[in-house]
DNA sequence: GTCTATAGCTTGATAGAC
DNA sequence: GTCTATCAAGCTATAGAC
């Protein structure tokens, strides 16, 4: 399972006794050995769920000896939330960002809704980068999370601030549509958008192999019409009348 | 975590040497067991996956000795198996007679889109019955087993028939949309449905309690609208120049 | 059909050498 | 920072009594 090429690290001479060993800070290989794990975890994780993934296999898959899993990350359930971090860190600088920047080219009139959509879900579909190996199964990861009961509360503490700052973008821009049906909505486009992006190769087997899913990028256009249609015909609805 | 009241099996005599005992089919009460032992399943599946629960907790849940469950199930994979099977036949079943209805009150002319939205969208969430817990809990399970890279094989197998039959009937309705579009276009369907079935407590998360999230009745309607808006947005988007 | 008992394995965590 | 060794606890599966 694992073929990772591992540097050989016993085999770099670091000096024995260096002159001024300070304090135990993190040593320069010691980042590079967290990182592998957390690839590793990121990629079981996604692919056979946090509890058909041992900390042994994961260990195995890094190419550690599995007691050092625990001496960096601690718990299993620790090691869980960082994989979460580490990436959803990223996403939510960019969802910022790109925010901030709508607001500002905008200056104080409503945002489109199509924008706002293209920088949520750009930010995880759009770029090319995000079609690496580490993304692919962070996306994969984080699509059975948010979908499943277990992980409410860890998927809530990474995700829910900045999707608040959407929605709420979002509800200046539909000023007519009741609050209520805007949440419902926006949770629709966070479905469809996640589980995209989870299983991304569903197109696959519905075709019976006709259409290959070959990557995000191919579904972001068609999503992003496709969630705009969305928010927009709910937007248009009659008010309830009963 | 168990309380369901059993029947005390035990104490009915069942006339301890019937007069002509045949073949050794089921008796009385062997599907009741059966039919407990999924109950318990389903819901611990749902809320703690497949490999956060183990066969003694179903048994412990439902109330019988543990070897209980693999003399009825076999497997803990082929219990899995049951479980998802039981209710996809219902829901299967009640799709294709939905279909079956709506093709001969159309008489061969296309099926409206929010028509097979509702049909197929409709019988997982508009039925009161829907609410009761057992479903509650299935449309969980299925949320997250969809969402997951782990179960494709087995939802596929479940749901991919009967989703073909509406893609090919969502086709006919929108000629002009390129079949990779409308494949891709359905699964945001189904993510965006399958999503809201799984996590319907999302609005109240989002909203920080503002809305309770009641049943999932309550979202059907909003639902079928976006979805609606979806197809038709990416049926009338100008077909790439590009 | 249901229960008791147990075999054989894997798990998460940690103590301690280097 | 990394590895070896070990632990108690939990797991699935099954054999056999009733």
């Amino acid at each position: 399972m694992a073929s990772t090429t591992k540097t050989p690290r016993a085999s770099v001479p670091r000096s024995a006794s260096v002159p001024r060993k300070r304090i135990p800070q993190p040593r320069a290989d010691s980042e590079q050995t967290r990182e592998r794990i957390l690839d590793s975890a990121e990629k079981l994780f996604a692919w056979h769920g946090y509890h058909g993934t041992s900390i042994r296999d994961i260990a195995t898959d890094a190419d550690y000896q599995f007691a050092l899993v625990g001496y960096h990350f601690g718990s299993k359930l620790d090691l869980m939330d960082r994989v979460l971090g580490r990436r959803s860190e990223v996403l939510n600088a960019e969802r910022l960002a790109f925010l901030e920047q709508a607001r500002a080219h905008s200056k104080g009139s409503p945002i489109p809704v199509r924008t706002l959509v293209e920088g949520y879900v750009g930010a995880i579909m759009a770029r090319p980068s995000r079609n690496e190996a580490g993304w692919r199964n962070y996306t994969q990861l984080v699509g059975s999370a948010v979908a499943s009961a277990e992980w409410t509360e860890l998927t809530d503490r990474h995700f829910n601030a900045v999707a608040r700052e959407y929605l709420s973008e979002l509800q200046r821009s539909l000023p007519k549509v009741p609050s209520e049906a805007l949440h419902q909505a926006f949770s629709f486009a966070v479905g469809a958008m996640i589980t995209a992006c989870a299983r991304p190769k569903r197109i696959e087997t519905l075709s019976r192999g006709k259409f290959k899913s070959r990557d995000l990028s191919t579904m972001y256009e068609t999503l992003c019409t496709f969630l705009d249609g969305g928010f927009k015909a709910v937007a248009s609805r009659r008010p309830d009348s009963d």
